[in-house]
DNA sequence: TTGTATGCGTTATCAG
DNA sequence: CTGATAACGCATACAA
C-alpha cells in the first residue's frame, strides 16, 4: 500500500502477469489489448497505486506534459481568472501548468529560459507584450508559444486577447452619450500595445462624436493605482480640466478615484470615471466602477486551446484571436456637472 | 547555434574530446577534474549552448529539482509576496518553483497529488491549513512538506507563519488604549487555525484590560470581503453595537468598511476598524487601514529554507517557526465617539 | 494479441 | 585524473 518507493510499470507487469509493454499499451492504447488482460492490468494498477513516472515518460517521448505560463506579476488581479481558463483546458488534454513570474526582472526571465531549454516544458504562455528573454536569437529556441492580452513583440507569436479598440470605444461612447465632451485619457503607453489600442478606441470615439482630441488631458501611465493618482495631481497643475476620466484599466481608475477623493471631489457628481478589465474590486469601490469587462476565463481557454493546437499540428491556424469585451454600467458615471461644463 | 535538437552531454563530450563522464564531473564536481580539461569542457558547453536535460537528470537522480507550491487561491493578495520569498530561496539552492492552485476543489487537489506521485516535485509547500488531499492514507506518500501561515491539519507537517496571537493582541491593545471597550471580532472560524488564534489574541487583550467578552459581537467569517459586509448587516439586526471592529484579516476589514459606509457611517469617527495582514490595498482605502503587517517575504524565505533542510537532512530541526507581526497605525482608528459610548 | 529489446540523457560506480 | 558502462522508468519497433 504505502511502500517506500513508488510502484513502477514493472511492478504492475509482475502482478498482472504480463510484460511491461502490455501494461504500457493497456494504458495508452487500450483498444489494442485484449479485454481480459486490460482488466488484469487495471487491477494491478489499482493494487499498486501505480502512477506513470512523468520524468521517464518525458525523457522517452522527448517532450514534457507541462506548459509554462510566464507572467510579469502574479498579483495582477486579472491573472488568476485567466489562469482558471488556462488550467481547465490544459488538464482536459493531459497537460499540467507551471507558473513563473518574472517581475519584469531579466535575471528571473533567464531562469525560465533555461527551464525551457532543459525540456521541462512543452509550450509557453506569455502574459506580457515583451518577450522576457534576450530577444532575437532566443526566439529561435522557444517552444510553441501563445501570448495573452497583447501581441508579443519581436516574435511571430499568435495571441489571444480582447478587442481593446472596441472595448475602449464602448466606454467613450457611454461618456459621450451622458453628455461629456472633455474626456481625459489616463494611462497612455507606447510600450503596452493593449493600452495604446485602448487609446485608439478613445480617439475613434471622440472623432465619431465630432470632438477634437485635446492632448492636454491625455496622460501616460503604467496601469498601476499610483499612476492614476499621479495623473490627477498633474492634471490639477494644468489649466484644462475634463469632466470625465477614461482610464486605461481599473487599477488606474482606482488611483484616479483616490486622487479625486483626496481633493474632496465627489464621483460621479463632479467627475465621471471609467475603467477597463472589471477586476474583482471594481464592484466594491464606492462608487462602484463602471468599466469594460474582459472575458477572462474564455481568454485563458482559447489561449491554451491555441497552444495545444500548435503543439500537435505545428502550425497555428489563427495568429490572433480577439474576444468581445462588454460594458458594465455601475455608478461612477453620470452626466457632467453644470459647474464644470463651461469652465 | 540554433540547431533543431538541443545539445546533449554527448555533443559536449565530442567537441571537448573527453568522455561524457568527464563532462558531467566538470559540471558537478569541478575540483575533481584537471584545470585544462575543465576549460575545454566549458568552452564546448559555451559553443553548443548545452543545458542539462532536467528530465534525464531527475530520472537518474530519482528526484526532481522542482518544488510544488499549492495554494487554494492564487488571487489572494497575500500570495504573491510570499511567493517572492519562496522563489528567491529556492533558486538560490538550484530549485525551481511550481505553482498549483486548488480553489478548494477536491478534483484539482487530486491532480496535484498525482503530480507529486509521478515524481515531478521533490517537495511541497502548502498554503492551506487543511491537506487538500484525501487525508490519512495519502499523507504517507507525501514528499517532504512545509505549511505556510497555518499548521497543517492531520499531518505532522512543520510550518512557518506569524505569531497570530501576538499580532491580534497588538490590535486589541491599540483599540483598548484608544478607549474602546465594546470591540467586535469579525471573522471567527473553527476551521482556519490562524483565525482562531487571532481570536485568542483578541480575548487575551480584552481579559488583560478587564473587559469581559461579549459573544453577541463576535461574528464568524471566511476572510472574504463579502463576509465582512455580511457581519455588519447581521450586527445591526442585534441590540448591541460595538464602537470598534477588530477584523480577522484585511479583506474582512474592507468588507466591514464598505458595509459601514453603505449605512452612512464615518470611519473612524463613528466606528474604528482594524485589519490583519497589511495587504497592498490597505494603504489605499479611505480611510487607510490600521492593521497588522505580516512579514510575507520573510515567511516565504523561511518556509523554503525549512523545506530544503528537510530535503537534505530528512528530519526537520523545528516544527514551527513563528515570525513577529508589526502594528501599522494608519487612519481607521480613533477614540470612540461620545454618541456611542453609553449607548 | 503479446513479448523482447533498445534507447531517451544523466549520474554514479568501478577500473584503469 | 579519466573512461567505459550500468541503471533510472518508460514507450515503441520489431518479432513472434
Amino acid at each position: 500500500m504505502s511502500n517506500s518507493t513508488p510502484a513502477t510499470i514493472e511492478d504492475v507487469a509482475r502482478i498482472a502477469q504480463v510484460s511491461i509493454a502490455t501494461v504500457s499499451r493497456a494504458i495508452h492504447m487500450p483498444e489494442k489489448v485484449a479485454n481480459s488482460t486490460r482488466l488484469k492490468v487495471n487491477q494491478a494498477i489499482a493494487i499498486t497505486g501505480y502512477t506513470t513516472n512523468a520524468m521517464a515518460r518525458s525523457l522517452r517521448l522527448g517532450r514534457s506534459n507541462m506548459i509554462l505560463v510566464v507572467a510579469p506579476d502574479i498579483g495582477d488581479p486579472n491573472f488568476s481568472n485567466i489562469l482558471v481558463g488556462l488550467e481547465n483546458e490544459a488538464r482536459a488534454h493531459g497537460y499540467g501548468i507551471l507558473i513563473g513570474h518574472t517581475q519584469n526582472d531579466a535575471q528571473r526571465s533567464l531562469e525560465y529560459l533555461k527551464f525551457l531549454n532543459s525540456n521541462q516544458a512543452a509550450g509557453l504562455i506569455l502574459f506580457t507584450g515583451i518577450l522576457p528573454f534576450g530577444h532575437q536569437t532566443m526566439t529561435a529556441r522557444l517552444p510553441p508559444s501563445v501570448g495573452v492580452f497583447e501581441p508579443v513583440f519581436n516574435g511571430g507569436i499568435p495571441y489571444v486577447g480582447v478587442d481593446d479598440i472596441a472595448g475602449a470605444r464602448k466606454a467613450v461612447d457611454l461618456l459621450i452619450a451622458e453628455g461629456h465632451r472633455k474626456i481625459a485619457f489616463i494611462g497612455d503607453s507606447r510600450t503596452r500595445l493593449a493600452y495604446s489600442r485602448r487609446r485608439m478606441g478613445y480617439e475613434a470615439g471622440l472623432d465619431a462624436a465630432g470632438v477634437s482630441p485635446d492632448l492636454r488631458i491625455v496622460f501616460e501611465g503604467d496601469g498601476t493605482i499610483e499612476s492614476g493618482r499621479l495623473a490627477v495631481e498633474q492634471l490639477f497643475m494644468r489649466d484644462t480640466l475634463p469632466t470625465a476620466f477614461m482610464c486605461v484599466n481599473d487599477q488606474t481608475a482606482i488611483g484616479v478615484m483616490i486622487g479625486l477623493g483626496a481633493r474632496g471631489y465627489d464621483i460621479p457628481r463632479d467627475f465621471s470615471v471609467t475603467g477597463f478589465d472589471d477586476v474583482p474590486q471594481a464592484v466594491f469601490m464606492s462608487p462602484s466602477l463602471t468599466t469594460i469587462r474582459q472575458p477572462r476565463t474564455a481568454i485563458g481557454k482559447h489561449a491554451m486551446a491555441l497552444l495545444l493546437e500548435l503543439l500537435s499540428d505545428g502550425q497555428p491556424t489563427e495568429t490572433e484571436i480577439l474576444l468581445r469585451p462588454d460594458l458594465v454600467v455601475r455608478n461612477s458615471v453620470s452626466a457632467p456637472s453644470r459647474n464644470w461644463i463651461r469652465k
